[in-house]
DNA sequence: ATATGCATGTCGCAC
DNA sequence: GTGCGACGTGCATAT
């Protein structure tokens, strides 16, 4: 076995070598892979059951666990973090058991065979940062109201309306009330009808005329329509675009700051 | 380098030995895992930085790739199936970087240390298999009307109803017309809101009193509130024990042909 | 190809 | 703790 501080790994173990290297990863909270050929069963908010097949087996220091086949983007079973584990050679197979509490759920791995084991001591600080969400596109729109039009002025983000949350409020050039339901992608059914249902409820508390405005990159197939029919309003906005906004904001404002050259 | 047929994997190489593994993994389609010190760069839908640290890097012969730090069930950037990969040693860094298409979008991962390489021939032709989906819920009630009420007949289920589809359609021991709509989890106000919406487009068709059951393991807090407002009943049902019923049933069929004995 | 809705969704945030 | 909505959601299915 080759082992040092950061990296212990066995390649093809027998299931006694295996159990006690993934034993030590639990123990001292390293990331482990297990390679080889198993079944999963598991049982919790829904069962599910995976015959033999070779497969990848990650458990995470958190308590995080994921089985991954050799393809797919998504683990074909898993647990999220907070699980407890114990491993044990019965009948001659390597069992890995995840157990998971709030909600009851556990999933139990069975290897007949080993392929390899790795407990890796990974150190992990460095700052992830993700550009152009939803969240992006409320911040330009409120930096720069004109991406929505000339004239807009917002009042508020986030306000609390029965039923739900509007994502923006503001009121237009001519004094109306304007409500904003932004999304990142393709605008569906689904959210020209979530914006209709604030109409109503504004209406009857202001007492004056209200717009209700639809932003989004595009629109999806017959939601054009449905847009006439519910009385809304539709801008394009990509969120990439605003994206660029706010980081021309940052620029701008560090060459406030420091001066422009 | 220890290899053969199922596996292949070094130990801290250094980055030109690393390449000629990743390299050779992406040409025979192998599982590709190389844990190491790396920063990842994402551009596409939105885009994302994440600074130096210790990862886990996967690449699956379908061309699915996703990068883990050690916590964390999700995957920190990651691509669905059917990129295209280069690998690649510049300035003293190990650059790989993947691409895929519709819609156009990249990964780059440049390791300046490489922890471990591993290139696994994984086979895996298991089948999988899930119980108590929504769906095994639609097909329960189907299969024993019983559990929703006594009384109850199915006339049609994913029934298309402008403004979408209707869960299950049927009709009450009264003869009166039911809308179902059957959540897995507890209902939501969200839940509540979407069956709504489906009772005055059906009451305009069908001339006879239109009931609206909303069928779920629970409620979400207000939503009990929120029901009687909008004139919608609620019936408790547990997609396990949805799942037992269908596989009573799958039992009993089998009994009823080979014999129960 | 596009649109719609489920998911063992997960995750973060507000109440 | 629970509710609610976003997500680079992914994914299957129906049109």
């Amino acid at each position: 076995m080759h082992q040092n501080n950061k990296l212990a790994m066995l390649k093809e173990p027998t299931l006694a070598e295996a159990v006690i290297l993934i034993e030590r990863a639990f123990a001292q909270r390293r990331t482990l892979l297990v390679a080889g050929n198993c079944h999963v069963y598991y049982d919790g908010r829904a069962s599910s059951t995976l015959e033999k097949g070779e497969r990848l087996l990650i458990v995470k220091s958190d308590g995080s666990l994921l089985i991954h086949r050799p393809t797919g983007y998504e683990p074909v079973n898993w647990q999220p973090a907070g699980g407890v584990f114990h491993v044990e050679v019965k009948d001659n197979k390597l069992e890995i058991q995840g157990i998971r509490s709030k909600p009851r759920e556990s999933v139990k791995v069975t290897f007949d065979e080993v392929l390899m084991v790795s407990a890796l001591n990974l150190l992990d600080a460095g700052e992830f940062l993700l550009h152009a969400s939803e969240d992006d596109m409320h911040r330009a729109i409120l930096l720069k109201p004109s991406l929505l039009e000339e004239g807009f002025k917002p009042i508020s983000w986030e306000k609390h309306i029965e039923p739900g949350f509007v994502d923006i409020y503001g009121e237009d050039k001519d004094g109306r009330l304007v409500i904003v339901e932004v999304k990142r992608r393709a605008a569906s059914k689904d959210a020209a009808l979530q914006l209709s249902k604030y109409i109503a409820p504004i209406k009857a508390k202001v007492n004056r005329p209200v717009r209700a405005v639809l932003v989004a990159p595009s629109l999806a197939k017959d939601v054009q329509r449905l847009l006439s029919t519910l009385g809304l309003e539709f801008k394009a906005l990509d969120p990439k675009d605003c994206a660029s906004v706010l980081k021309k904001s940052e620029t701008s404002k560090l060459e406030s700051f420091f001066g422009s050259e």
